[in-house]
DNA sequence: CTCAATCTGTTAGTCACTACCGATTTGGTA
DNA sequence: TACCAAATCGGTAGTGACTAACAGATTGAG
């Protein structure tokens, strides 16, 4: 009944997790997504094939599985409801990337960063992955709506937050594209900003860094 | 060597192609698409499991097939290439989607766009479905891109394009799901601009059938 | 120390999907 | 008209993702 009553327990439970996921993302990465069985992986990992299918619900999940979401979310309530929906959100999302690539030093890339690549590219080249990964995307996008808290009597504000969100996301997802494209040796929090000053106009996104969106010329129609 | 030889040929081949989907929407909406086997659909169609196989790739093409990609490159490249971006492929959204559900008389739902309207309400309640819907959008996003014909040298202005195509997309895709919890009781290029209008704000795109737009008010900013 | 909960493994089964093969039908041709 | 090439259709066997049910081992708490 309690939660909490197991440390060691959770330690394991998130060391086989964390183990079976690496092996997972290096087959797929070696011999491609679809020409890896489930059991191959289980068997790099060390453990039975049912063991990855109660931390994974799906051999996707190996590769998708990011709490992100939750993040943005949060910090969508935490905004102020004076701003506009684009830019709440966009912020959300530019501070969500910023905390989760880390305070990147210097140029080399930490191992949390290639780890996060190794994924994307995957995501991006794997139709498998990138369909369930766009539906994780659609997921969020609920949640971004829930978080705006809109009045759920005006049916026309609620459509509003979600073409709003919905494009943001979109615009995301095209940065995080492009930011894989250049090996994340661009700043991630800057491409987002740049895709949704170049979306929705410069105006409509302040700068998440202080270099943010220096470059990013022009509106969304050239 | 010869594609038009058969007349007779193609009509049964499309006829029977017909007759699966059908059947596939009629069964997945009554029972859910994952409580029916590709087989139901089969012998309710009353062919093999086989010959379902040749017809769709896949099962989720059964309800997912639509040509209408093709119809917004054609008019991509058909618009001039002066007006914005997101004016751009706005106006080929918003006319494609004019075009494919046909010059709706009256009140009275035609048969195709009842059958329309049942495909995407799968598309929106199924994961599996609304995943792989997610995603050619993703690949229609890539035709768009190509159809605009921007610099190949730059890669800033392609960056721009995949944002706009993106965010245009997504924007299309929140029209589709209202448009379905109307029940198609509205007009469906209304919505796409009134969705775009929502977004990007609404001078950024031009009113579709006359009437489109007018009650869509304020920027994406509330 | 014992008990209960959790983690793990094994087996058997369903279903989407593929490869391979043979049978039938259709359209054009000698 | 008879024949050939092509396309369609069906059956069989197999792979792989995923599930359900059962059994053994390990850990935490009283």
């Amino acid at each position: 009944m309690v939660d909490q009553h197991s440390t060691l327990r959770a330690q394991r439970r998130t060391e086989t997790q964390r183990k079976i996921q690496a092996h997972a993302v290096r087959l797929f990465t070696e011999r491609g997504y679809d020409n890896t069985t489930v059991t191959d992986v289980a068997e790099a990992a060390g453990v039975s094939p049912m063991t990855v299918y109660r931390h994974f619900p799906t051999k996707e999940d190996m590769v998708l599985v990011d709490q992100h979401g939750r993040l943005v979310a949060e910090r969508i309530v935490a905004s102020s409801a004076a701003q506009p929906l684009v830019r709440r959100i966009g912020n959300a999302l530019i501070d969500s990337a910023a905390t989760l690539t880390g305070a990147s030093q210097g140029d080399d890339l930490t191992a949390g960063k290639r780890f996060l690549l190794a994924r994307l590219r995957l995501m991006i080249s794997t139709p498998a992955l990138r369909a369930k990964h766009l539906d994780n995307h659609y997921a969020l996008q609920q949640a971004i709506v829930d978080a705006l808290g809109n009045d759920a009597a005006d049916p026309d504000a609620a459509f509003h937050a979600q073409v709003a969100a919905s494009a943001c996301l979109a615009a995301l997802h095209t940065a995080l594209v492009r930011w894989a494209e250049d090996d994340g040796r661009t700043e991630l929090a800057d491409v987002i900003a740049k895709a949704l000053a170049a979306a929705f106009g410069e105006d409509t996104v302040k700068p998440a860094t202080g270099i943010a969106s220096s470059e990013s010329r022009g509106r969304a129609g050239r």
